[in-house]
DNA sequence: AAAATCACTTAATCTAGATTAAGAAATGGT
DNA sequence: ACCATTTCTTAATCTAGATTAAGTGATTTT
């Protein structure tokens, strides 16, 4: 079964005839590692549900430091919501990782949902609250924890990026230079290394 | 007119019947400057719609530091948000700064509001939405900016709280110790005095 | 109105993490 | 296989902001 659909079952029951609609309202793309689907400054009309595969959204500041604001792998949404809600220029870019399969769901289409599934508002509402209960978690966590111990939190929500996402793009996403991320696991691997 | 369905009809249209039949779902409290209206550890089963004084929702960590997540004044809502949705015990304290006159909805109420008049979905989805969009901004801000920066933004955001709101606040709601807050504002006058 | 508590300031010292720089290792393209 | 680019590491130096501590004024409590 379509993972989008599990996904949506999760939170609203859809008839069966329902859950075609919502599929004829999607397309499938499929995406090399390194493309960059979203740039900044452009109007964002898609919204992505990632099948397989790894992104991320990030910014970047006076053309030189990127910040992650978002990695995404099977089972997520990523989006720019601040230009797809809007529909405004944004500021985030986002790249493919690792080669992925996305349901695309154009702006258009999820109005277009919302008016003949209203159920769907119910999900994308959860969804959307969800996101901003994790958000505003990550927001306190940069507030009140050490870079190690946010370091730690990435390690235990996200254990699957971590071998698999260049390192530099995981000290940005928890808010580090490179060289102080690299400068801290080797810290962190000597003193586990101490502790057998 | 009621502010709260002000705020309603600018994102959906009820009719006059569906006005009333949201109000009779809601009350109105009264909270006193210095009380506290939520606890951290209990379950949130309230949501708050400010129509008048300012609020703010904190976390204590380690019983020591006070980390403030949020500002309220008049035209917006405060709840602790994963404790509400998921109605498990939050980490959150709501506290009231200056009297304040509060719409409540319970959770409950929410709920059977979502039933009666499924508009009220949209409505609160794209509530959800703007706070996230926002929250994701204040993260990036956090990882990118330098106090300053965050400070001049908070003076343009807030305009009306720099004064009403103790400083300390302000400087645990930007991200640094009210210390630091003290000797960079005392830079910024020094300098914008030198402007002149 | 005194006492106690709270909010703010100033200044000295300290440190987590940034910056700069250079080399080593990995990855990728031809 | 080779060269180019990118990623990671290490180390020295630097700094934004934290910590500690002490003092001042304002507010609240009794």
């Amino acid at each position: 079964m379509e993972l989008i659909l599990e996904n949506i079952a999760k939170h609203v029951q859809l008839t069966p005839q329902e859950q075609l609609h919502f599929l004829s309202k999607t397309t499938l793309e499929h995406h090399k590692a390194k493309s960059v689907i979203l740039n900044a400054g452009q109007i964002s009309t898609k919204s992505y549900f990632v099948n397989s595969g790894i992104l991320r959204s990030f910014t970047i500041n006076d053309n030189i430091v990127e910040h992650v604001l978002s990695f995404s792998c099977a089972g997520w949404w990523i989006s720019d919501m601040y230009s797809y809600f809007t529909q405004k220029p944004g500021n985030l870019f986002i790249e493919v990782l690792e080669d992925a399969e996305v349901v695309v769901l154009s702006k258009e289409n999820q109005e277009q949902l919302y008016h003949d599934i209203p159920k769907l508002e119910r999900f994308f509402r959860i969804l959307t609250e969800n996101s901003l209960v994790a958000n505003q978690e990550r927001l306190m966590d940069n507030l009140s924890l050490s870079a190690e111990e946010r370091f730690e939190k990435f390690c235990i929500k996200y254990p699957n990026l971590i071998l698999k996402v260049p390192q530099k793009q995981i000290a940005s996403f928890i808010g580090v230079t490179p060289e102080f991320f690299s400068k801290m696991k080797s810290k962190l691997l000597k003193n586990s290394s101490q502790s057998i």
